[in-house]
DNA sequence: GCGACAG
DNA sequence: ATCTTGTCGC
C-alpha cells in the first residue's frame, strides 16, 4: 500500500512500457504452450480490479492514480502508484498490469485461480490482461468484464446458470452468463490456463445472489474504498 | 468521415 | 471507466 504514489512499481515491475513492447508480449503470450486448469475439489477464487482518481468518461488519462484491490476469502490486499498511461483498448495491461501484479503479491496466500476485470482470449492479439497478469503470477485467470472486446454472442436466457459462447470468427473465446435473473449478463472470458468452459465453471461457483462474483465485489469495494481514504489525508 | 473500442 | 434510462423494492 503505498500512501504517496509514484511511478516507483512501473521500472522494476518487468511489465512493458510501451504499445510495441506489450503487442509483443502479447503475441508471444497467444502463442505459449499450457496446460489446462481443471477445477477439482475446493477451489480458491481470489478476484482483483482496479479502480482510478479521474473519473471521466472516454479514455482515462496519463499519470493517474490507481488503486488495485485483490480479495481471497476473508483477506483483503490494496496497492497503489501513479499509472503513467491512460486507457487504449487492448492496451490495458500498460494502465493496470503493475498495479494489479502488486496487489495480488501482497496477499499471505495465492488463489487457486483469479478473476481479472478485463479480457482475456478475447483481444484483438488473443491476450488480454487478465491473461497476460496469469502467466505474469503463474495462476490460472479468467477474465470478467460487463461487455466483449471485439466477441459477438446471442444473450442466453433469463435464467440464473443460462449461457451462450462469445466467439471470435468462430473461435470461442468465453460465454455470456447470466448470473443472476433479470440482470444483464457478464462476459467470462478464457484467459491463462482456462478453457471456456473452467472459466464458466469457476464463475458460476464463486457467484453468490448478487450479478458480480463475491471475490471480484470484495475488490472493487475494497479499491474503492482505499481511494476515498487517500483522497483524504 | 463515422461509430466502435476491456477498464 | 461513467452516464442514462427504466424498474423494483424499501
Amino acid at each position: 500500500m503505498t500512501n504517496h504514489p509514484g511511478h516507483d512499481i512501473w521500472p522494476a515491475s518487468g511489465w512493458p512500457t510501451t504499445p510495441d513492447e506489450l503487442i509483443r508480449v502479447q503475441e508471444t503470450l497467444a502463442h505459449a504452450a499450457w496446460t489446462p486448469f481443471r477445477p477439482l475439489g475446493r477451489v480458491r477464487v481470489g478476484a482483483c480490479y482496479t479502480c482510478f482518481a479521474q473519473a471521466e468518461p472516454g479514455r482515462g488519462r496519463p499519470d493517474d492514480v490507481g488503486w488495485a484491490a485483490a480479495a481471497l476469502g476473508d483477506e483483503i490486499a490494496v496497492a497503489s502508484a501513479v499509472s503513467p498511461e491512460g486507457y487504449e483498448a487492448g492496451l490495458l495491461a500498460l494502465r493496470e498490469g503493475p498495479l494489479l501484479e502488486a496487489a495480488v503479491r501482497a496477499l499471505t496466500e495465492l488463489p487457486d485461480v483469479l478473476l481479472v476485470d478485463a479480457t482475456g482470449r478475447d483481444h484483438p492479439r488473443r491476450a488480454g490482461l487478465a491473461l497476460q497478469l496469469g502467466a505474469v503470477l503463474d495462476l490460472p485467470t479468467v477474465g470478467l468484464t460487463d461487455r466483449p472486446l471485439l466477441a459477438r454472442g446471442d444473450d442466453p436466457e433469463d435464467v440464473r446458470g443460462a449461457a451462450s459462447p462469445l466467439s471470435i470468427d468462430g473461435e470461442r473465446v468465453g460465454y455470456l452468463l447470466r448470473t443472476k435473473q433479470g440482470a444483464r449478463p457478464i462476459c467470462v472470458h478464457a484467459a491463462w490456463r482456462t478453457m471456456p468452459e473452467a472459466a464458466l465453471e469457476v464463475v458460476l461457483t464463486a457467484t453468490g445472489q448478487m450479478r458480480t462474483p463475491e471475490p471480484l465485489r470484495a475488490a472493487r469495494t475494497a479499491a474503492r474504498v482505499a481511494r476515498a481514504r487517500d483522497l483524504r489525508g
